[in-house]
RNA sequence: GGCGCCGUAGCCAAGUGGUAAGGCAGAGGUCUGCAAAACCUCUAUUCGUGAGUUCGAUUCUCACCGGCGCCUCCA
């Protein structure tokens, strides 16, 4: 099995090589760090959370870098309201999307560059594109890439196919004077009052001022895998689909002109929006969710998820009030099942169980197998999810037919859970509560012992009351809390 | 206006040139004192509409309808 990937670049999936035999660098574009990120956001951190374990458990070496903006127009007067340099504005916001990150079960990349932190590398990045000609000092003392002078300039968003209409999109700022041609992007902006007064400028050879927001990636990407590996392009680069054009775009422009190579990164892949009610979910339209509000709703990460990867990375996904609550009942079959498997006989006597054991470990076989092939194609995580669940249907009928609860079925079902990271989240029982519920346990057992049925149910609709479900089974009675 | 994506059961959502995965919800059954969980069965003769290519299309082509995204600092 070859792991495939869509290639934003070519517009096909394709087969993954490597730069390198057995390791994957790994660049996605992190968050601007000036408020709380959205589950939109997450939905593209979610997704490369996932290309991430994968990789790794098809036994590449990743090295993964995400970036932290922390200087752009937004960072820079979200400061500036707040009466504090951008440094004290930032910092909360990068401590909380850690916080969240570590909430959502995020693998924590290896590096997280910041972009007042590789100050240096992109001056440098500047002053060869303007020793190479490329870039240019406009009027206001900025500096600007030029487009004209980068033949390739296009490829990624297929530019070339299309008339680009200028504030189309209306999100452009009006100081675009100073520009040789209006497509140009600015590497350096020149200092302003504003930047000066929350501490975001800095000297360069070409003028004081601040790196304009794709500079950033280009820089930091360039070092820090120059730094690891010696190389200068990267194996993989991610994204949502809103980056595609003009962020990774001029990346290209930057990067290859500088490092004179044929691409920037060898795959190029972008996530779809997270969308509500039809429209994709941004601050600007107020329609969005962020992962504390998951958290203080009491929503289990793993249902997130297991909501997100049950939708394809490139389909627009729209969230609204049913979907979580039937990931979230998704989720609890996933977790009767992964406690029974646990918990149940490790070896059976007798013909019958045998069979249901080896029918057990045939299905285990099975989801290795289908599961992979989901995700090696092009990380198809709602097949993988179907085999999983097909799985678990299979197990069940054989767990009923007095399987053991084998080694085999136990690996494979860690293994496939582990990589998505999809088990309920095991939760801390209220000593006070368990105690109670202990007691009416047994005081439901002795009616129920009685033939006092009256008295059983209303125990254990008394239970009910408080959240608390009942499962009599030929072991005993289990609870079960929420 | 340019470029691109999407439209599959009540809801969410895979998918292939040869006749529709999975999840949620729902119905019936087995088990149970009754439940719950689990298991079994059922729930799209049909994949936005129309036409075309083909022995055959949900899957390819065209048109149309509907939704969405990007078009210079939005994950």
């Amino acid at each position: 099995m070859t792991l495939r990937l869509y290639n934003t670049m070519t517009r096909e999936v394709g087969d993954f090589v490597p730069l390198t035999p057995g390791r994957v660098s790994l660049y996605t574009c992190g968050p601007t760090i000036w408020n709380f990120a959205h589950i939109g956001n997450f939905r593209t951190f979610l997704f490369e959370d996932l290309l991430r374990r994968w990789l790794e458990a098809s036994g590449f070496d990743v090295f993964h870098i995400m970036n932290l903006t922390d200087v752009d127009d937004r960072t820079i007067q979200a400061a500036l309201k707040a009466g504090v340099t951008l440094r004290e504005h930032v910092e909360p916001y990068a401590q909380a999307f850690f916080a969240d990150r570590d909430y959502l079960r995020i693998r924590s990349a290896h590096a997280y560059p910041r972009a007042t932190q590789f100050i240096a590398p992109m001056i440098s990045l500047v002053e060869s594109l303007l020793a190479k000609g490329v870039a240019y000092r406009g009027d206001d003392g900025s500096v600007y890439f030029a487009i004209a002078r980068f033949p390739e300039y296009g490829r990624l968003s297929q530019l070339d196919q299309r008339e680009l209409r200028s504030g189309a999109s209306g999100r452009v700022s009006s100081d675009e004077y100073a520009k040789e041609d209006a497509r140009d992007f600015v590497l350096w902006k020149a200092a302003q009052p504003d930047d000066e007064a929350v501490g975001a400028a800095w000297d360069a050879p070409f003028g004081r001022g601040r790196p304009g927001w794709h500079l950033e990636c280009s820089a930091m990407a360039l070092d820090l895998v120059r730094e690891k590996w010696g190389e200068d392009v990267l194996d993989i680069h991610c994204g949502a689909v809103d980056l595609i054009f003009p962020h990774h775009e001029d990346e290209i422009a930057q990067s290859c002109a500088h490092t004179g190579k044929p691409d920037f990164a060898r795959v190029w892949m972008h996530a779809e929006f997270l969308n509500v009610r039809g429209t994709k979910m941004s601050k600007r339209f107020g329609n969005y969710t962020t992962a504390r509000d998951l958290q203080e709703d009491g929503t289990d990460a793993a249902a997130l998820r297991l909501f997100f990867f049950q939708t394809h990375y490139r389909q627009k996904l729209d969230l609204n009030d049913e979907s979580l609550g039937a990931a979230t009942s998704a989720l609890r079959r996933l977790g009767d099942f992964a406690a029974r498997l646990a918990t149940g006989p490790g070896t059976v006597s007798g013909a019958v169980g045998e069979g249901a054991t080896a029918e057990l470990e045939g299905a285990a076989k099975q989801l290795r197998e289908q599961f992979a092939a989901g995700l090696d194609d092009d990380l198809n995580a709602p097949r993988a999810l179907a085999a999983l669940f097909d799985f678990v249907t299979a197990g069940n009928r054989a767990l009923d037919r007095g399987a053991a609860a084998c080694a085999p079925a136990r690996d494979a079902f860690d293994w496939a859970t582990g990589i998505l990271d999809i088990l309920p989240t095991a939760r801390e029982a209220d000593a006070g509560l368990a105690t109670w519920v202990e007691e009416r346990i047994q005081a439901r057992k002795a009616a129920r012992q009685a033939r006092n049925f009256a008295e059983a149910d209303a125990i254990r609709d008394e239970l009910a009351a408080k959240g608390v479900t009942l499962e009599d089974g030929p072991g005993g009675t289990k609870w079960r809390a929420g």
